[in-house]
DNA sequence: TACTGTGAATGTGTTCACAGCC
DNA sequence: GGCTGTGAACACATTCACAGTA
């Protein structure tokens, strides 16, 4: 009744459900908050509440339909409207993600590929050919694509953002070993490799002494 | 005083003050509160809460100095002993990662390669000779590694996880196409590129718009 | 009995607001 | 005046605890 927004927490949480329900017996068709719970090490109620804010019902003394539950958690995320993705330079970084399977396993697409060297644009990579940056702007428009992928040189790493961020990319994940900055007026956030690889390991180190 | 704990908040911050004093005027000596709050898009106060909980002293009046600054947070990230890391799986992203200048150049030392292919084991890659990853066990020791980056095919990957952490390996980077789980009894928190992603781009959709 | 749904209590992080020093 | 340091107020997330339903 008059649900409030969900939380962003809980929604950082989605991903988890998702990928923990994918790992349950085929055959089995519905899971208890408490199941879940365990299987996350979280509380069982957080577990309900999450599932409160995305209005998925669940049975009293059965539990949630898993069906059901992946396909709200996936509505919820957006997944299903499919993801398009570009990667922009293609040294050993670019050309190795655009053939990484695990964009493809993630629902996501890869609809271009670019860099500026003469020698590379025309090549071809899977199914795609690399072409020039200049194209960007057509390609994110009849494509739709929101996220792009920065894997070029430092130097020119924030241009390509600035480019993608103008053309209304909303997502940037950037593996130029560079800061970069969201132009001014717009709240990307940006999520960077290495720094959660740093944060992680910060975290951990911790739990074993000190602080 | 009797400063509490670190929160967990604070410290998910600290790589993004480190990062935004690192763009400032090289001879720009000290620098307030307000002005780190601003470049981030945060408030004040908690920029200074923050530096109080790592005990970083300003002047009032005057700010931070950030020679100290730097010095303090990347003393509390673990970043004045420098990190070293190994990859697991040497196919097109392995060896991308390999030749990837970020982790050098955020500090990250690459102390090892490894695959179970005979046909690469002894192949070079940079300064490195690929090995099979029964070495991994002396290797984590002698080099103190506290990074693993799995870049192994999908069935391969949770047990080079389960060898990693058995082998005392704080943290893991999944490239591998698939749901990875920390073995029981570790705390092992897992990141993952594409569910980073996903995150992000949830957040972002989220702004212009829909509930 | 097994489980959900959810108000209330608790815990944690953020922001305010202002006293105190440069 | 500019800026820090920090208690107090507030907002938000987590957890408890239990009524309610299959």
């Amino acid at each position: 009744m008059a649900r409030p927004a969900i939380p962003h927490t809980t929604v950082s949480r989605l991903p988890l459900y998702l990928r923990c329900l994918d790992q349950l017996p085929v055959d089995q068709e519905t899971v208890s908050s408490g199941e879940i719970a365990a299987a996350l090490s979280i509380n069982a109620a957080k577990v309900r509440k999450d599932f409160w804010y995305l209005e998925c019902e669940g049975r009293r003394g059965v539990g949630y339909d898993i069906q059901s539950l992946v396909s709200q958690i996936g509505a919820a995320l957006g997944l299903d409207v499919p993801l398009t993705i570009v990667i922009v330079g293609m040294g050993n970084l670019g050309m190795a993600l655009a053939h990484y399977q695990g964009f493809a396993s993630r629902g996501l697409i890869l609809a271009g590929v670019y860099d500026t060297d003469p020698g590379k644009i025309g090549e071809t990579v899977g199914d795609l050919v690399i072409r020039h940056p200049d194209n960007l702007a057509e390609d994110v428009r009849s494509r739709e694509v929101s996220i792009g992928v920065v894997a070029t040189p430092a130097p020119a790493a924030q241009g390509v953002v600035d480019l993608l961020v103008k053309l209304g990319v909303t997502s940037i994940l950037n593996f130029a070993p560079v800061v970069l900055h969201a132009p001014a007026g717009t709240t990307l956030r940006r999520v960077d490799v290495a720094t959660e690889l740093l944060i992680l390991g910060y975290h951990q180190s911790n739990q074993d002494g000190r602080g």
